[in-house]
DNA sequence: TCTGTATATAGCCAAATGGGTATATACCTC
DNA sequence: GAGGTATATACCCATTTGGCTATATACAGA
């Protein structure tokens, strides 16, 4: 699995989502992670291991915690990803497709593109 | 399934992403679609109901054909999530939260947040 | 109406996912 | 070193996913 798909994947789960939001606040230990969820410890960081996996976390070592961190890159490489349709859902695009297109029906017959 | 959850679901696999890459310049029937893979028409055919579902395409016909274009509205709002992180891949928000926590250092004792 | 083309559906299968419980491991504190 | 807390691992289970083949459906054109 490349890393846009893990990325995408990971993003994929509400839980997870819901741990990358709380941790744009700072570091959390798992049992504060998992505080909010209706969800076994086991299951929580089975989540933590996937974005793990997919990069979005660090763990570090404080006693027996192993704090979350965030990290973001990956995120911006799916950013990166989306740009690209943004002058599509923009709308702008469209409005220049129709523009070229009835550029184009003017033509002469035969003209060739510039 | 959630709008945001079926969009980054839809997003998780390349050969979805790939044909949406491909929406990009236009429309395209099914068999286009599927010309650049080595997968069977049915396996492409449930790649498109998945993007249909996510509504990531919409489906038009033209005799036979069903041709797919991108739409590109749940994107914008996968986008709109990941804005929320902008600020940390930037490395804005650490720096931020160093300069913050220095101010927070050199303070006297007792003294109050502003 | 028959034939060909485009697409969808049904059913099969292996692997992955997301949940659970029980238990192991790691580390601190007394 | 005994007990407590935080976390990970091992299994189990049901569901989903992503591929396949075979077949059905929809439509065009001779």
């Amino acid at each position: 699995m490349n890393q846009l798909d893990a990325t995408f994947a990971a993003l994929a789960d509400p839980t997870r989502r819901a741990i990358l939001a709380r941790l744009i606040q700072g570091e959390a230990s798992v049992m504060e992670l998992a505080e909010p969820f209706a969800m076994s410890q086991p299951s929580i960081s089975k989540h933590l291991k996937v974005l793990e996996a997919a990069g979005l976390i660090s763990r570090g070592r404080d006693a027996q915690r192993r704090p979350c961190r965030l990290e973001a890159r990956p995120l911006a490489e799916a950013n990166d990803w989306l740009e690209r349709y943004r002058n599509i859902w923009e709308g702008n695009f469209q409005r220049l497709d129709a523009l070229l297109g009835a550029m184009q029906a003017e033509k002469a017959p035969g003209e060739a593109d510039q």
